[in-house]
DNA sequence: TCCAAGAATGTAAGCGCTTACATAATTTGA
DNA sequence: TCAAATTATGTAAGCGCTTACATTCTTGGA
C-alpha cells in the first residue's frame, strides 16, 4: 500500500473530465465554464490534490520561485533584509527558497547550482565574490540576479546596496576628528568578503589621509559572534600598544567588545571607544549606545525584488543602485582620554 | 536564441553513450567504467550540465530534500537551532528549504502545501498548532516530519523539543522563593502558538500555587521586538499596581524591558526584576545579564534532522524527545524591594 | 580454445503536468 | 432558422530524467 497521491489524471477521472480541463480550472480558470470549474474544484479539494512540483516545472519551464543565498542566517544582518525581499515577491504570489553558505564559497556554489537546477526563476546574492564559472552559468542560462549588500558599477549585472568602503571612511574620519590617532580593528573574516573588506579599506583610507601609519595598524579578523568580538577585544587590550579607539566590523563583534570593556573595568567610552556596523536592533540595547553605520537592509531587500521582477519581464534591464547610509551618533565613541 | 541549457541527451549524444549511461555516471558511479565515467564527466563540465530538478524529482520520486518553516527568521531563536538542523543533513548530502510563516497559520499551510508538491522528502514544523487537514495530507502521503520547540507525547508523531510550561514553572517558582508577589507578563501573542501559551501558563500554575490571585494579572502581549518589549515595560509601569516583577517571553522582549528600565532611570533589578526566555546571544549582552532560561537550540536542531533521516528509512519510526531547559541566574532577577 | 558468469551499456517505458491544436457545444445575428 | 463566430472541452505530444530489462562485451577457469 503505497502513499497514493492523487494525480491530475484522478481527479479528472472522477470529475468526468480531461486532464486538460483540470490544469486549466488551476492556471487559467476563465477558460473553463463556471459549471465544471466548481465540479472539479470540489474534486480536487475532496482528494486533497496538490500538482506536483517537478512535473508542473518539467512541462511548463518555469517555477515562480525564486532563491537568496545569504552568508548565514544565525544574526540579524541579512534577516530584515531578506523579510522585505520575501514580502515583495510575495505580493507577486512568488516563492523563496533560502540557502546559507556559511561564508563559504564552495558551499555557495553548490547551493547556486542547487537552486539552479531546482529551477529558480531569479536569485538574490549577496556581495560580488564568486567565481566567473557562476556569473557565466547564471548569464548563459538567462537566470536573473541581483546583487545585494554591496554596490558595484557593472555593465551588465545588476546590484542594490551602499559602498562599504565609504561610510567605513566617514565613520573613521568622524573618529579622526575627534582625536583619535590609535586605531585598531575587530573585523570579520576578510577573505570572500567584499563587505568586510571594504569596511577595512574605508578605515585605512582615512588614517592614510591624515598621515597615520597603517603599516602595523592591528587587525584582528574574528567569526561572527559575541563571544569572538569581547575575545578580540581582549587581545586587543592586552598588547603593548593600546589603541584608544576600537572599530568593528559589525555590530556584532562591536557588542562582544563592549561587554569584555565592562567586564575589564573599562570605561566606554573613557577608556576605549568603540564603533559597530550595520545598526542591527541589538545595538540599540548596548551601553552606552553603539556608534555604528546605519544600513537600508528593507529597502535593500525590496529593491532587490523589484529588479529581479522586473528583470523577468525584460531581460535586458539592468539596474546599480547605490543607497546611502548613515553614521548613528551612538555614545561609545568620544574623544580620546588626555595623554600627559 | 534561448537560453539552450543542455540537457542529459546533449551529453550523452556529445559522449557517444545513452542517456542511461549519463544518468548512471553521476547516481551510480560504479556501474560505469572508469573509461567512459572519465569521459562523461568531462562532457558534463565543458558543456556546463545542471540536472532538472523537476524531471529528476517525476522520475526517481524521491528530492533529497528536506523543508523547514519557522515562524520568523527575523531573530536568534531558531536560528542556532535551524543552523544545527542544516548540518546534519548537509552531512547526508540532503538540501534544506527554508520557509517563513511570520506566526500565520494560513500561511504555514500554504507553504507547508508548497514544499510538500516541491516534493520535500521531510519536513521541520515548529509547535503543534496547526490544523487537522494539514496533519492528515502528511500523514496520507507518508511524508515524515518533526515537531520541535515543544514537546507533547504523540503515538504516532515525532516532536523533540522541551516543556515550556515546566520551566516557565520554574523561573517563576525561583521568582516566588524570592518573595516576589506583584508579577506582571510581557508575553508574544498567545494565539497559535504553543510555546508562548505554555509559558504563561507555566507561570500562572506557579502563581496558583502560592494562592496568588492570577485573575487579575496583568499580560501584555507584544509582539517580537525590542522597541514593543520597551512599549510594554513602560505601559506596565505606568499602571497603577505597579509589579515588582515582569515576565518576559523570551529574551527579545526583555531587551527592550530593560532597555525601557534604564530610560526611565529604574534600577534592575533594584526596582523591578525582568526574566527572559530562550537564552539567546543577546542576553548576554544585556546589563544586568538576565535571568533566563536557557534551551538546547542546537541539541534540538541536530536531533531533529536525525528523526527525520530515520523516518526516512523506516517510516514506523517515531520518537518524542523531551530535552532539559535550565535556569540562567542572572542578575536582573533578585529580591524584591521591602515594602514599608 | 570455448563458454558461462559477470560487468558495461543500451532500449524504452513511464513519472505528472502543460499546451498547441482539433473538435464539440453554444451563442449570435440576419 | 441556420451558418458563422465564439466558447468549452478533449487529444496527445512532449518536458528531461530514472530504471527495469535486454543486449553486448569481458573475463577467467576448464
Amino acid at each position: 500500500m503505497k502513499p497514493d497521491i492523487p494525480t491530475l489524471e484522478d481527479v479528472a477521472k472522477e470529475a468526468g473530465v480531461s486532464t486538460a480541463t483540470v490544469s486549466r480550472c488551476m492556471n487559467a480558470p476563465d477558460q473553463v465554464s463556471k459549471n465544471t470549474r466548481e465540479k472539479v474544484m470540489k474534486i480536487i479539494k475532496k482528494l486533497g490534490y496538490t500538482p506536483n512540483f517537478g512535473a508542473q516545472a518539467l512541462a511548463a519551464k518555469r517555477t515562480n520561485t525564486f532563491g537568496a543565498i545569504v552568508p548565514t542566517m544565525s544574526n540579524a544582518i541579512f534577516a530584515a533584509g531578506l523579510q522585505a525581499f520575501q514580502e515583495e515577491l510575495g505580493k507577486q504570489g512568488a516563492t523563496l527558497l533560502l540557502a546559507s553558505s556559511g561564508y563559504d564559497l564552495e558551499v555557495e556554489e553548490k547551493q547556486i547550482r542547487s537552486l539552479v537546477s531546482r529551477g529558480a526563476d531569479g536569485l538574490l546574492l549577496i556581495g560580488t565574490q564568486r567565481s566567473r564559472e557562476i556569473y557565466r552559468l547564471l548569464e548563459d542560462r538567462r537566470i536573473p540576479f541581483v546583487i545585494a549588500w554591496n554596490y558595484k558599477k557593472h555593465p551588465t549585472r545588476s546590484c542594490v546596496g551602499f559602498d562599504n568602503v565609504a561610510a567605513s571612511y566617514n565613520l573613521a574620519k568622524r573618529a579622526l576628528d575627534l582625536g583619535h590617532t590609535k586605531f585598531a580593528i575587530i573585523s570579520a573574516p576578510l577573505e570572500h568578503n567584499d563587505r568586510a573588506e571594504g569596511r577595512v579599506i574605508g578605515i585605512k583610507k582615512a588614517l592614510e589621509e591624515e598621515s597615520i601609519d597603517t603599516g602595523n595598524l592591528q587587525i584582528i579578523e574574528s567569526n561572527y559572534s559575541i563571544e569572538n568580538g569581547a575575545e578580540s577585544f581582549e587581545a586587543l587590550m592586552k598588547s603593548k600598544s593600546r589603541p584608544t579607539i576600537i572599530m568593528c566590523g559589525n555590530d556584532v563583534l562591536a557588542a562582544g567588545a563592549v561587554k569584555m570593556a565592562h567586564k575589564m573595568g573599562l570605561s566606554v567610552p573613557g577608556d576605549i571607544s568603540i564603533t559597530g556596523f550595520d545598526d542591527i536592533e541589538l545595538a540599540s540595547v548596548i551601553e552606552p549606545s553603539l556608534a555604528t553605520v546605519h544600513v537600508p537592509h528593507k529597502t535593500m531587500g525590496r529593491v532587490a525584488a523589484e529588479i529581479l521582477l522586473k528583470k523577468m519581464e525584460n531581460p535586458e534591464y539592468h539596474s546599480n543602485l547605490k543607497l546611502d547610509t548613515r553614521i548613528i551618533q551612538g555614545q561609545s565613541l568620544a574623544m580620546p582620554a588626555k595623554v600627559e
